[in-house]
DNA sequence: ATTTTTCTACGATAATTTTCGTAGAAAAAT
DNA sequence: ATTTTTCTACGAAAATTATCGTAGAAAAAT
């Protein structure tokens, strides 16, 4: 998987959260974080279609695009990546970093629960 | 806290595992990874030095680097960034990102759940 | 005593990423 | 029918990161 930049994750997270959208409305929802020109995301948007990681409908004027690689896919490649890189490879302590101070609530802690009992469960807890 | 760029990074690591180290170790320990020139490691750290990311005893001709932000702290801020940026801000949605397919060994998911167990009765769960 | 190696400092280049201005065509508004 | 707005394409500039060459001093080796 190709590295993405800060600009382009910020794309590709408007694009899985709006579905098919136009530069102009991509540009729009960026605008709400920060203040980027209307060329920049479109300048940004062709480089990225271009990478294939974006799809573009040309049958319109008005091109409509639409992410190309899966957010899921891509949230575990950040993760694993940042495992390997700052946790030595050690998803525990991701993990419990990543619940260490945080509000995390009794929902989700259950959620959790459940989830390791279905990895342990299918796995048997392999190594 | 200002954000790290990946050779930074790097960097920092070898600081953190090495302890206290002159450009020349740290240069050797980052090329059994990749080929760096020694100037360019040197650089790297004189920069970190300014930017206040390392530490220098400079009391010897060949100065010593120490890294001056902590692991802990550090690493707590990536898993943060990458929560907020990548999943919403929902340390749920990371951790299972971070176990669903990795192998976890029995102990690992032991300890996680003690982790939940002292979250949950610290904290009441809060939310 | 000389030569060779090792080190820092400095400046500059290279590579990557981000930003935007301009041109020209199509569509919309007047 | 003109003017104004909205697009894309393109090229180039700006900003950020990473890389390295060279010079000169200090230390080590010969």
């Amino acid at each position: 998987m190709q590295k993405l930049t800060e600009a382009e994750l910020e794309i590709l997270q408007i694009l899985w959260k709006q579905g098919a959208s136009t530069v102009r409305t991509v540009n729009e929802a960026l605008n709400t974080q920060r203040e980027v020109g209307y060329t920049t995301t479109l300048k940004m948007m062709q480089l990225m279609f271009e990478k294939g990681l974006l799809k573009r409908d040309e049958s319109q004027r008005t091109h409509t695009y639409t992410a190309n690689i899966s957010e899921d896919v891509t949230q575990k490649n950040l993760v694993d990546k940042l495992m390997q890189s700052v946790f030595g490879g050690s998803a525990m302590k991701l993990v419990m970093q990543a619940l260490g101070n945080k509000k995390t609530s009794q929902e989700e802690i259950k959620a959790i629960r459940q989830l390791l009992d279905q990895i342990e469960k299918e796995k048997g807890g392999n190594q």
